[in-house]
DNA sequence: CGATTATATCAATATTTTTTGATATAATCA
DNA sequence: TGATTATATCAAAAAATATTGATATAATCG
């Protein structure tokens, strides 16, 4: 089920604080730019993500890569970066597909 | 972080699947009982799992210690079985600190 | 253009998780 | 009591994930 790879993405300490500063992402060290909505400034690149957790690059990339495959996360590319977003939309479904299988509320 | 803790063991399959049954249970193959807040009957014994997924024994004692682990199950052992409950509240908790880490609502 | 910078991917390794079968414990049943 | 039944644990094997360093791609900068 979704859910359960959705879980899978969160059960990596790395992977959840990265969703979290996506979240709370406000400008970077990189050039500041609007999503696709227009909502500005927002997204992290990776070289940030980098300096924030010194991790090498291929790492992030690899957990990148996993969050991007739920949908929690989107990126865009720009210019020689790639910026990622945080999707609410589908972590509010995921809350709510919790909800539901697991009856709360 | 308790949350990504929690996130892992949602993330197998079996475990999600055995969470659904168990907020699901009413009763079961084994003696209809209480759990110790008095309500009845819920709970599903470790052959009841067994049989419902077709695992063997030590696998499902396995994914068991797991849930309980995490506090999202709680047991009570009965003579010989050993009843398993969902705790709803660890569920809840679990929903409102990803509301609070994802910014939702 | 060539050099630099950002990111992706790949193969090898390391680590973690899951599964199995065997054996142990402990409660009930006859 | 001994036999049976339910569950736990353990060691070994299998499978899945994560990490690293090397190399590839592709955009920008001078």
């Amino acid at each position: 089920m979704d859910n359960v790879k959705i879980s899978q993405a969160l059960s990596d300490p790395i992977r959840y604080k990265i969703l979290m500063m996506l979240v709370r992402s406000d400008n970077a060290c990189c050039p500041v730019i609007s999503n696709s909505a227009g909502e500005s400034p927002v997204g992290l690149c990776n070289c940030e993500i980098m300096n924030e957790l010194s991790m090498i690059q291929s790492r992030v990339s690899y957990h990148m890569k996993e969050l991007v495959e739920t949908g929690l996360v989107n990126e865009e590319p720009r210019g020689k970066w790639k910026y990622y977003f945080a999707n609410s939309k589908k972590m509010l479904d995921y809350v709510d597909q919790l909800k539901r299988d697991f009856n709360l509320e």
